[in-house]
DNA sequence: CTCCGCCTGGTTTTT
DNA sequence: CCAGGCGGAG
């Protein structure tokens, strides 16, 4: 059955996938049977090598697209890999494909999985995946059922303790006595025994189920377990480091004695032990793969030599680690700068000017990005890009579908497609306001209780009572009728337009409008976007089984902009010129995690630093600031160690500070990180005049404006903008012009006060929002 | 029931 | 410093 493909014709050009790969790539895509582990390196090619090696499975017919499983860890990254392999399938076959490879995040691909077998762990195939904002209000319930104060014992801290557990494979019955302890005095395992009931009674399942529930299938019911062995003859997974127990477990039962498993991976690259990956399962896999072939790609094909020379003397310091050295040939290119700065306004500052001249030599700001540590630096670099005009976008922070009012249009919409759903209907009882309380709730309950029934049955029945206020009555009264007309009318109207009409009538929209704060028309806008989502699908229910899994905020926007994000969220990412604020001791390492984690999370943080210099291409540009303001409070930082740990030779350190460099010096003593490369190091050409201007605490005496024009037509639109116009800004929300001064507006907003701002940043609002 | 002011606590983030 | 949660007043 098995036949080698192509043929054995030495007049026939090599197979497109294999042409360009390096032996050790090479060797990734040849050898197909048995358990592989391949440590790639950062930049290295591989997911090249995973879909070469996908193409070469098919090609050699060893097994139909249908017949392979490919993982990965985030949509962005299934993204990726289903558009090269259809590129590749495409280009393999042109004659017509025959599908493609299950491929899907680990939830993704365990959800479906488990709607097909829900009745085994009793669920209905219909079950609702709660995201973890219902997971904390249905533990809140827990909590306070078994008697404890929510207070004290927080349902935020036992959703951190369950999901421990889940990511290690672990039911109640399966925990150690010993693990009871580590919430609410030892009642940690019954609260999660009862949390893990109430999940089955609104046939629900969090993240975490959606893999322990298959784990529990696969070793209840054997025979489950061998039709999946059979149908998938090989398995693909990336990112493996980031692997937590359960999913290891879930991938070695898929593997069965075929053992035909390719792992790619980088330990060097794993920063999401915090949240339960493991990078023992690197180590496990040899143990329990016997006789894997492990293949190290060390080409590196995206820095040069400078910036992955700093790289790899940095992650030298760290101690457990397999180890591997990367090689380019990019060139030498230009050594890191490491930038003393003084103050966190003045570090903004610098990276605003290096971003603009960057892009004035001709650089795309959609190839520049700004990688901090922690979400809060991002504010004081937006505060400043929106003051020079630099386009940027910021990416992270809450996730589109994790958005309140995103979440309670979602709660509408899954109680038309489930009538039952006691979560979502408790999310949108009193939202917009009806006037329930918590009285009424209370009655809710209660009733619900009496009856054994869901909360929204048990509404439909109270609201024939008395026993609650007529206010309230009314109120229920007129959101029950509106539920069932809504579902009446899904039959006959389109989802999205439905979702409109929903969003309309059940009030919610008005209750936006009447909202004066400045975020409600962001809000609204939201919505929209929402419902014009929900036209690539092809109906409510489908669109609800992907929005739980599958659906990310890449707003794809077209403008050039300038990238600001965590160093977390940057993995996996590139770009010609990264800045690195903020490598100051505290920061980065951060003193939280040095505090929890000692050792082994000092090794994750500096990992996290080889992540954020890997990304750059061409040039890295790493800050740290002699004060920064901590929780309102200016404190004196020193520079991080991980800059001592960067090799001299890869280096180049400038400090701005002209007055008070000698005290700057002398506050350092010996960790002073610029000693000899001030003295080696080219000067940068900038003036003490500079330097001194620089100092001064602009950001706080009102926003300064550049006089300097910018280039091109991205980075300057033409505006026609008058005083007096109605506008509205992202940031600030909407107000009325005062003054305009070539692009800068004067602008009174209505929330936010007077400000200025570029003009590129406003949009003109010709309609009343209000 | 709702609104407002006080107090507390505060990495990283995917699914 | 700033956001979100809680308790008291209307």
């Amino acid at each position: 059955m098995v036949q080698v493909f192509p043929r054995p014709d030495s007049q026939s050009p090599e197979a497109p996938w294999l042409s360009g790969l390096n032996p050790a790539q090479r060797e990734a895509v040849l050898n197909l049977e048995g358990p592989v582990l391949i440590l790639a390196g950062a930049g290295t090619g591989k997911t090249r090598a995973l879909t070469a090696r996908l193409a070469q499975i098919l090609h050699t017919r060893r097994a139909w697209p249908s017949e392979v499983l490919a993982v990965t860890f985030t949509n962005k990254a299934a993204r990726e890999m289903r558009e090269r392999m259809e590129r590749l399938l495409g280009a393999a076959e042109p004659g017509g494909r025959e599908g493609l490879p299950f491929l899907g995040t680990f939830h993704a691909i365990a959800a479906r999985m488990l709607r097909r077998n829900a009745g085994l762990v009793g669920l209905e195939s219909s079950f609702t995946i709660l995201d973890t904002d219902d997971q904390q209000r249905l533990m809140k319930q827990v909590i306070i059922e078994a008697g404890l104060e929510e207070k004290r014992w927080p349902a935020k801290q036992l959703a951190s303790v369950i999901d421990r557990w889940k990511n290690r494979g672990l039911r109640p019955d399966q925990l150690e006595p010993a693990a009871a302890h580590e919430f609410a005095d030892g009642k940690g395992t019954a609260l999660y025994a009862r949390y893990q009931e109430r999940l089955r009674a609104l046939n629900a399942a969090d993240f975490g189920d959606l893999l322990l529930h298959m784990l529990t299938i696969f070793e209840q019911h054997p025979d489950v377990l061998a039709d999946y062995q059979k149908r998938f003859k090989y398995l693909l997974v990336d990112e493996y480091q980031d692997t937590n127990v359960a999913q290891y477990l879930w991938l070695k039962a898929l593997a069965g004695t075929r053992h035909n498993i390719a792992c790619v991976g980088d330990d060097d690259q794993s920063i999401y032990s915090w949240r339960g990956a493991e990078v023992a399962n690197i180590l496990r896999f040899e143990h329990d793969f016997p006789g894997a072939r492990l293949i190290r790609l060390e080409q590196n094909y995206r820095s040069q030599s400078h910036i992955l020379a700093a790289a790899n003397g940095l992650i030298a310091h760290n101690r457990t680690r397999l180890g591997k050295t990367l090689r380019t040939d990019q060139g030498e290119g230009e050594p890191l700068q490491v930038i003393g700065i003084w103050d966190a306004p003045e570090e903004a500052r610098q990276v605003g000017d290096r971003a603009e001249r960057l892009a004035r030599e001709g650089a795309s700001l959609n190839d520049m990005a700004v990688l901090v540590r922690a979400q809060h630096q991002t504010r004081v670099l937006e505060e400043r890009f929106i003051a020079i005009g630099l386009p940027y976008k910021i990416i992270g922070g809450f996730r589109f579908y994790e958005r309140a009012e995103i979440r309670d249009a979602l709660a509408y919409l899954r109680l038309i497609a489930s009538p039952n759903d006691a979560l979502a209907f408790e999310r949108i009882i009193n939202t917009p306001r009806r006037g329930l309380g918590d009285k009424a709730m209370a009655s809710l309950h209660h009733m619900a209780r009496l009856l054994d029934r869901p909360l929204p049955e048990a509404a439909r029945q109270l609201v024939e009572t008395d026993e609650i206020s007529p206010q309230a009555r009314r109120g229920l009264k007129s959101l029950l009728t509106s539920l069932s007309r809504w579902r009446s009318e899904a039959a006959t109207t389109d989802h999205a337009e439905l979702a409109r009409i929903v969003l309309e009538e059940s009030g919610y929209v008005a209750m936006l409008q009447a909202d004066k704060s400045p975020e409600a028309a962001g809000r609204l806008d939201n919505l929209q976007e929402l419902t014009r989502a929900m036209a690539d699908y092809p109906s409510l229910v489908s669109f609800l089984e992907h929005v739980s899994l599958v659906m990310d905020n890449d707003a794809s926007d077209a403008a050039e902009k300038l990238t600001i994000m965590t160093l977390h969220a940057a993995k996996g990412l590139e770009f010609d010129h990264v800045f690195l604020p903020g490598w100051e001791e505290g920061l980065f390492p951060s003193s939280r995690a040095l505090d929890e984690g000692g050792t082994a999370a000092l090794e994750e943080e500096r990992r996290l630093a080889y992540v954020g210099i890997t990304r750059a291409r061409r040039t890295a540009t790493i800050f740290h600031a002699a004060n920064r303001q901590v929780y309102g409070q200016w404190t004196a930082s020193i520079p991080s160690r991980f800059i001592d740990e960067l090799p001299d030779a890869n280096v180049e350190a400038t400090n701005t500070m002209a007055g008070g460099a000698s005290l700057w010096r002398a506050a350092l003593g010996a960790h002073d990180p610029f000693g000899d490369a001030l003295a080696t190091g080219r000067s940068t050409g900038r003036g003490p005049g500079w330097t001194r201007a620089a100092t001064a605490p602009a950001s706080r005496g009102g926003p300064v404006i550049q006089a300097r024009a910018l280039p091109g037509p991205s980075l300057r639109p033409k505006i026609d903008i008058r005083p007096g116009a109605r506008v509205h800004h992202q940031k600030f929300g909407g107000g009325t012009v005062i003054s305009v001064e070539d692009d800068k507006l004067e602008i009174e907003f209505a929330a936010a006060g007077t400000r200025r701002v570029v003009a590129s940043f406003v949009e003109v609002v010709d309609t009343e929002r209000e």
